[in-house]
DNA sequence: CGATGTGTTGACCGGGTTCAAACAATGTGG
DNA sequence: CCACATTGTTTGAACCCGGTCAACACATCG
């Protein structure tokens, strides 16, 4: 994995229960990406950059100029309050873009970290715009890339509010192994390059509960440790996940619904 | 102003501990609203729509096609989990947009509301984009508007994360409250057009809680509420808001930061 | 080896939910 | 005009999920 300079593997993964077909990623999964990509390559100067875990990409505050996207790796987004709280905001795999919020007011409004070896691609905003001009369709994955942005956090304010903490966590995993899927990456065997604060920080409760929710989890076989580690974990199948959450909507605190 | 290079001065994040009076709206408060809505009037065929509260603009599935610009009133996003748990997404005031989550996919994801008599502004995409050939400032506008909907969404986050219910309401109102004063409006008068629920909702709390904050606020004159009905309140001073907020993180069940 | 960072688990506590009752505002029809 | 229904708000009391505190189990690494 993570050879950067090879790009997709090419693999045509079909997904593991053979049931969930409609709703599973296309046989070519990762082919828009790729093509993106290739897009970006063609049509603009890009400059390519390999970081590793830690790295960050930009700060919040620092002047924005840049637009990122993620060739390779795994990032994460964290947003800062006045007061200085931290808040892990989102993650952003192969394909994403990266720094949008940048764009309003001339400076970012987060950092960007790597959580492993990575690459990411980056160029001027104002270069982009230019080359919009003459390739409409790069404007149009650009807004594509913004679009699903915002589609995303809305999502994540859903399970916020209307799931409980095991849920959530489920939750969370679906939407992790879901991402890998869509970009062609096996589901089956995953490392989550997160510790369970940043996890909690993230789903807005606190690192024992995700500890004990995964251990739930795991219990009810949704989820499988691996040998070596509670970091990574194998997760037989994606749509038992989604039965854990829609089973845990049913009996507790249940319905946060209007009326 | 709305140059690519040059962004807005925007109102927000400057530092804590200021007295407002830096902080406060600029005296041409919803000027940068006004001349963005004269370049939407003289670049594009816009269709103008009257609406009422509870009138739909668009919903969740409908196929994509406009784009929306609130100029009167305000609006409400709701989106839906596939199981149909429903979650207020949030809040349109004068001069923003809509519809872009539906750019990706090429269907809304979620539903516009009209919260009370208000005006909507309505386009194509496609000439939208023609547009902005011959008007980049519009294409600036446009990625403003959806950089400020990615930064809001993540503030609405991290909100969530972070604070307890007490101080969730009252960055709530402080949110509402500028969000008019940014467009001119009063805000020591307000009324609110959401029931306790759909606070409650958008919150992540159930209505009672919200009740049981507000009280606790009004106790502590943070806000008070008009003669007639608890629905309009008035907010004397914003920073009051925002002190307690403050206030309520040191106490209680308080850092949620990474370590 | 100890040191440090991370994950797990238990016991206890408290903030927020749940359930319930009463009240306020508004509207409807006789 | 009042009786009455409807919808929304407030407040209390009991309960419980998730937070807090603490102890321990493992890793990895010097």
């Amino acid at each position: 994995m993570l050879s950067i300079a090879a790009p997709t593997p090419a693999v045509v993964r079909v997904p593991h229960t053979a049931r969930h077909v409609d709703r599973a990623v296309p046989q070519t999964a990762g082919a828009h990406i790729a093509e993106a990509l290739k897009l970006l390559q063609d049509t603009l100067p890009i400059q390519r950059r390999l970081v590793h875990a830690g790295d960050t990409i930009y700060q919040a505050g620092e002047r924005f100029g840049c637009l990122h996207v993620v060739h390779s790796g795994i990032f994460k987004i964290i947003t800062y309050s006045a007061d200085g709280r931290e808040q892990v905001a989102g993650f952003h795999f192969k394909g994403d873009w990266m720094g949008f919020d940048g764009i309003a007011n001339g400076r970012y409004g987060c950092d960007a970290v790597a959580m492993d070896t990575a690459e990411v691609w980056s160029f001027r905003y104002d270069t982009l715009l230019q080359a919009c001009v003459e390739h409409p369709e790069l404007l149009a994955l650009v807004h594509a890339a913004m679009s699903r942005e915002i589609t995303r956090d809305r999502d994540s304010l859903l399970s916020l509010c209307t799931l409980s903490a095991d849920a959530r966590v489920a939750d969370f995993l679906r939407y992790w192994a879901e991402s890998l899927a869509a970009r062609g990456l096996r589901t089956d065997q995953i490392t989550l390059r997160l510790t369970r604060a940043e996890i909690g920080n993230y789903l807005g409760m606190k690192l024992e509960t995700v500890s004990r929710a995964m251990s739930r989890l795991a219990r009810e076989k949704v989820i499988r440790f691996a040998e070596r580690g509670r970091r990574e974990l194998q997760i037989p199948d994606i749509d038992a996940l989604r039965e854990f959450v829609q089973r845990s909507l049913g009996a507790p605190a249940a319905s946060r619904t209007l009326q």
